[in-house]
DNA sequence: GCTAACTTGGAATGACCGTTCCAAGATAGG
DNA sequence: CCTATCTTGGAACGGTCATTCCAAGTTAGC
């Protein structure tokens, strides 16, 4: 016989990742997200719980709904090295242009920040990294069957090489770098990668 | 015939880049600044004005004390692409091991803060990144000039990869990460730079 | 030892922090 | 329609934020 809510979580909760998303969540107040959401202060705890909690479900959010479709298409992709290409290229330009320019990204953000070590978030960043590493190491993969990569090469490391390229990227140009800047540094570790007929 | 300061600004500023780089800056307050420096609210304000005022301050000053030499010693070493590991196994341990680990960088914490922005800031983010940059760039040049490195490659292009890769290292590091996972990250990236004999 | 110039400790400021609480409102089953 | 149960708006909480201010203390030149 209750009553119900009167406002979609779901929603919400998308509103309050692109606040985390584009302000960074540490320096944003639960004023604004009550401002964002239109919700009330009841409601948000009664909801998501405290600040802490509703941080690492906005993380939890952005991980399914933001890296991990990409990270699937990246895995799923059977071109090889220009499926890693096409990845960065998108990337940089997610980063550098677009609605969501110099925001970054949310989970390369708050590995500085100071939830990082709280057990709830930490794990996504963990889950974060480990799924980004396992999509680059399946595009490696299909790069290796084709021929694209160079003979003897580790395509963990690799993958591991690719993963932290792009925190470098993300982190870059939330602080302004130049997209060209960004695309010639990910074409060179991919040169290096590449199988070289004469030599 | 002043009254003199009764104590010294080097120290104090050193202390407040200690305090900023392991708790991060935007999470500290200057009630913790006053304790950890044991100066007055009054001193502080007199000798570095506010917060973000001391926060350049701290940045620089971790810049000229804390990376500069390194990014100095790179960037003078001949030995080409030894170095450039030499660099690296060096961070990977100062990171994950020792007095600082698990600090991160400053100057790559900053990229995600509140205070990216002010010039001020913004300014110390940019000469980290040339210096960084220039360095590496400068060991690459000797490793071509000892015919370690694949022909054709692009030094600046690959100066800006092994940049970000250090971003991607400090990043990591501070949420955990673990040294191995990064040193082979590192591995994969400069083999693929190295001139290879057989293929 | 006097005084002008500066520093220092510490109280006070108003704004904002995350969180709690409660009265009033809404809802659905009986 | 009644009532048990949940939601909602908004006030209130104690704490902390960065910053300011001032009276008292300290110094160096005269």
């Amino acid at each position: 016989m209750p009553d119900v809510k009167h406002f979609d979580p779901d929603v919400a909760l998308d509103q309050v990742v692109r606040l985390f998303w584009e302000r960074g969540a540490d320096v944003t107040g639960i004023a604004e997200v009550v401002q964002a959401t239109g919700l009330s202060r009841s409601s948000l705890y009664a909801t998501f719980g405290g600040k802490e909690r509703l941080q690492a479900a906005a993380l939890r959010r952005y991980l399914e709904r933001q890296s991990r479709p990409v990270f699937d298409a990246l895995a799923a992709d059977e071109r090889g090295l220009p499926a890693v290409t096409g990845f960065f290229e998108r990337l940089v330009a997610a980063r550098c242009t677009g609605e969501h320019a110099r925001w970054g990204c949310l989970v390369t953000n708050t590995h500085t920040g100071a939830a990082r070590e709280a057990p709830e978030v930490r794990q996504v960043l963990d889950a974060h990294h480990a799924a980004l590493r396992a999509a680059m190491r399946a595009a490696l993969e299909a790069a290796r069957n084709r021929g694209q990569v160079r003979p003897g090469m580790d395509l963990d490391a690799g993958a591991e090489t690719l993963a932290l390229l792009a925190y470098g990227v993300n982190l870059r140009s939330r602080a302004g770098a130049d997209a060209a800047e960004l695309l010639a540094g990910v074409r060179a570790v991919l040169d290096g990668f590449t199988r070289t007929e004469e030599r």
